[in-house]
RNA sequence: GCGCCCGUAGCUCAGUUGGAUAGAGCGUCGGGCUUCGAACCCGCAGGUCGCAGGUUCAAGUCCUGCCGGGCGCACCA
């Protein structure tokens, strides 16, 4: 199954009733539309609507009811799949689905556990998806840690559809930017006019100076040497800090080395100059990329000799390309959307289809402080480090936070709301509610309640709606999944859980679950204050047998057990107490 | 000037790829712990989806033009 139980099941008898429709003459199906089943607005409008009869109407030549009605007819030799269909008008169908197929849910979900929400449409194909890739010139600031949390679970995302996926990390250790780096350190005291300034600068020369002193390192080190060693050191806080952010990479790729030492850059270049694609003049070398859709041509050997910074891109991208991945996916800042057209005309030049290549971007990060922006001079070197704020606010709390939004919005990000442990906080929000789960089975364990499996159980007890709602977002988590993964969308999964753990909230808050520990507890309902409210008498007046809490407990753990997969695709724990 | 992104509740944002009467959190106001975790729940109020046209049976969503904001337009990275 691979968008879940119920949807597979009444797509199939939806697909079904179209085929009858056509073989008995009622539709002329010359072709058979894309079958798409929404999840109505509300719950009087059913589980599940398709509007396959209004997009049906113009090939049909028919009103979209009649279609919808001829549709449903055949939808209604099915009671044991759905339950209730209904035209509305112009021409939904809407369909309520059989009470039995959501148990079946949970019974998928408990035999699946980790797997559930897995699927395999990406099944054999492999993707490249590089992030992060900050100039190894300074410490990651929140930024790249927004680059780094959308990319993680991108990455997550597409392995649980199946996707093969490789991460990697691309380290601009050549050119110009690493040049200044290591001139800045050099000369500490008399930085160049654009150098780069910053406190880690000066601990980069102090350390350097130190290591010269204690003969580790041997004094008068050419400048190439210097930036070699700085963007090492350097590195390796990166690397330090993106494990502190649980964030990992399976290749950390280096221009320098893997680009031009290793001759790529003029290997890749002499191809496309074979091929016609680049051309010299004003003493450049040039890129056609006008020949694919790009603005303007564009230099990648300057007069002076030196290569830009798109030869080196030229060769990473024919390399990537000649790992043979089906995709690749770079996420970048926001600021370099100019970039796409030209790079994706290389991938053109290399004769793949420009969409071979996908690029997210990711916007910036207002960082704020009880609703203060706290302000960020890259120039002088202030900046709030990814480190500072995992340490500030933890590394969940600030992943979360990064993928509450859609990529490419901006993103307010308040250090003392991310540090608040309320509701004000969505990641204990959800977290809370797993915990909560967690806490109910130690409970129960304690009492010597008895914990079954879900075949076990007997879910004719599960009578009122509280529990469908509950139900039916687990179903739904494959389908969700899926699509976020396809439109490379991973905050939709964030809104989904915090949705999901409101319902478990306001189940628990209504529903007793477990026993009392005290007979004498049952004894105390009548002591309600006057003020009480409906559902709070409600609740109380609930008879609990064995029988609906062993019902209610199966349900939670399998809750449970979607929140802390959800939580795993973010990468972003699921705590058993908090 | 050209290109890309964005204008949705007081604030911050979702909106299932064109579907029904546009949602959530925060904030305001008002309620709720003798229980299994109140890091929680329930309720009230809040909207000309920037404006104007167009396509469509159907537009917050697509096309055009304005208005307003952000970002790009290097032989920088």
């Amino acid at each position: 199954m691979s968008v879940g139980v119920v949807r597979e099941t009444v797509l199939s008898t939806l697909r079904e009733a179209l085929e009858d429709a056509r073989a008995s003459g009622d539709l002329k199906l010359t072709t058979l539309p894309a079958l798409v089943l929404d999840v109505p607005k509300k719950t009087a409008w059913g589980d599940l609507a398709t509007t396959v009869a209004m997009n049906l109407a113009a090939s049909e030549r028919r009103a979209p009811h009649e279609i919808a009605e001829i549709i449903a007819g055949r939808l209604r030799s099915h009671p044991e799949v759905l339950e209730r269909i209904d035209v509305a008008p112009p021409g939904y169908i809407n369909l309520t689905v059989k009470r039995d197929l959501w148990f079946r849910v949970l019974a998928e979900i408990e035999a699946q556990g980790e797997q559930y929400g897995r699927s395999t449409l990406g099944l054999g194909k492999r993707v490249l998806l590089e992030f992060v890739s900050a100039n190894p010139t300074g410490p990651l600031h929140v930024g790249h840690g927004r680059g780094a949390a959308v990319g993680g679970a991108l990455a997550n995302l597409l392995q649980a559809i199946g996707y093969e996926v490789t991460t990697e990390y691309y380290i601009n250790d050549a050119g110009r930017q690493v040049r200044l780096m290591a001139a800045s350190v050099t000369a500490v005291q008399n930085p160049p006019e654009d150098g780069y300034k910053g406190a880690y600068i000066a601990d980069l020369a102090k350390q350097l100076h130190d290591r010269q002193q204690a003969g580790d390192l041997r004094s008068g080190l050419s400048e190439s040497e210097v930036a070699e060693w700085a963007c090492s050191q350097l590195l390796q806080g990166i690397k330090t800090d993106l494990r502190a952010f649980n964030i990992s990479f399976d290749r950390w790729f280096s221009e320098q080395k893997d680009l031009f030492d290793s001759g790529a850059v003029s290997q890749a270049l002499g191809w496309l100059k074979e091929k016609g694609y680049l051309f010299e003049q004003d003493g450049a070398l040039w890129f056609k990329s006008t020949a694919f859709g790009d603005d303007k041509d564009r230099v990648v050997r300057k007069q002076d000799g030196e290569y830009t910074y798109l030869a080196s891109d030229i060769a990473y991208h024919r390399n990537k390309l000649d790992r043979g991945y089906d995709l690749l996916i770079n996420i970048w800042g926001a600021d370099h959307h100019g970039y796409i057209p030209r790079m994706q005309a290389v991938v053109q030049a290399f004769g793949c289809p420009k969409d071979r290549l996908k690029v997210v971007l990711v916007q910036i990060v207002n960082l704020l402080r009880g609703g203060q922006r706290v302000t960020m001079s890259k120039r002088a070197g202030e900046m709030i480090t990814l480190r500072e704020v995992v340490e500030e606010v933890g590394a969940d709390a600030a992943k979360f936070i990064f993928l509450t939004r859609r990529a490419d919005s901006q993103l307010d990000f308040d250090l003392e709301v991310a540090k608040q442990q309320s509701a004000e906080n969505p990641v204990y929000y959800v977290q809370y509610a797993h915990a909560r789960v967690a806490s109910l089975f130690r409970v129960a364990a304690e009492r010597g309640v008895p914990v079954q499996r879900t075949s076990k159980v007997d879910w004719s007890v599960l009578s009122s709606p509280d529990d469908l709602e509950l139900i039916k977002p687990l179903a739904e988590y494959p389908a969700l999944v899926e699509a976020s993964a396809q439109a490379l969308e991973p905050h939709r999964l964030t809104y989904y859980l915090q949705e999901l753990a409101a319902r478990l909230h306001a189940y628990y808050y209504k529903h007793r679950i477990l026993p009392p520990a005290l007979e004498q507890e049952l004894d105390n309902k009548d002591n309600l204050k006057a003020s009480a409210q409906e559902t709070d008498r409600e609740r109380k007046r609930e008879t609990l047998t064995p029988a609906l809490t062993a019902a209610r407990l199966c349900l939670f753990r399998n809750v449970q057990s979607v929140i802390r997969n959800g939580l795993g695709i973010l990468g972003v724990s699921a705590p058993e107490r908090m």
